[in-house]
DNA sequence: CTGAATCCAGATGGATACTG
DNA sequence: CAGTATCCATCTGGATTCAG
């Protein structure tokens, strides 16, 4: 039956989509550094996370934040300080990825000692 | 003792260039594309790929096969026909893979839900 | 058939300076 | 402090053509 063939491919492409659709929220160079330092403290200030993540520039951070915010992963609160500063915390979705988040690290570790020897 | 955030954050680098590693394998516009056409077959074509995946260029397919290669995920073998064919499948190590694909598939679907409501 | 080579548009990201 | 604006180099990837 030709009609199981097609099935079987229209399901793969939406699982490829999918796939898709987490690689577009966690590209970019900075994203999972950025949730990274954010769910590793649980809240942080802009200039904190500024300072996490070495070689970081404030134009990459506020667009890649900014971007986070759409895709509803963090959350971003503005102070009442003088001057004010800026929280950000991970969302409960973004609290979700941290499974993947935990696999990438993983397999990162293998993979590279499979390929560097280190 | 400063000792011990220093380890942590120390600890945080490693974790950090790890999932990196891993994005950097996966990056590219076409690679989990390719990765799931090959694994889905078993063995594919260059020409099988080409037509598996719409949109893909023969360049394109090209430079992400040997970068793929290139971190020993996938295995080339030459075939003796007329003219000559080209035959990829995942290496172990790329078979290793699928446990992620599988997370980023699931998390993509949840994603999308909440963000197109689709 | 399986690529490699060339050309080119658009996206990405760094450096720097400026604003509320 | 938390961004925004501008300029600019590099990277990415598409279209097309050529080669073994």
């Amino acid at each position: 039956m030709g009609c199981k063939i097609e099935e079987f491919k229209q399901e793969q492409k939406k699982r490829m989509r999918a796939v898709q659709d987490s690689m577009d929220v966690l590209n970019g160079k900075w994203k999972i550094a950025i949730i990274t330092s954010i769910c590793c403290y649980g809240k942080r200030r802009f200039s904190d996370i500024l300072n996490d993540i070495e070689g970081i520039s404030n134009r990459m951070l506020s667009k890649e934040l900014k971007e986070l915010e759409i895709n509803q992963l963090i959350k971003r609160t503005v102070l009442d300080t003088q001057p004010i500063s800026v929280q950000y915390e991970l969302t409960e979705h973004g609290d979700t990825l941290q499974t993947i988040i935990s696999n990438l690290t993983d397999w990162g570790i293998v993979h590279r000692k499979k390929i560097v020897g280190s």
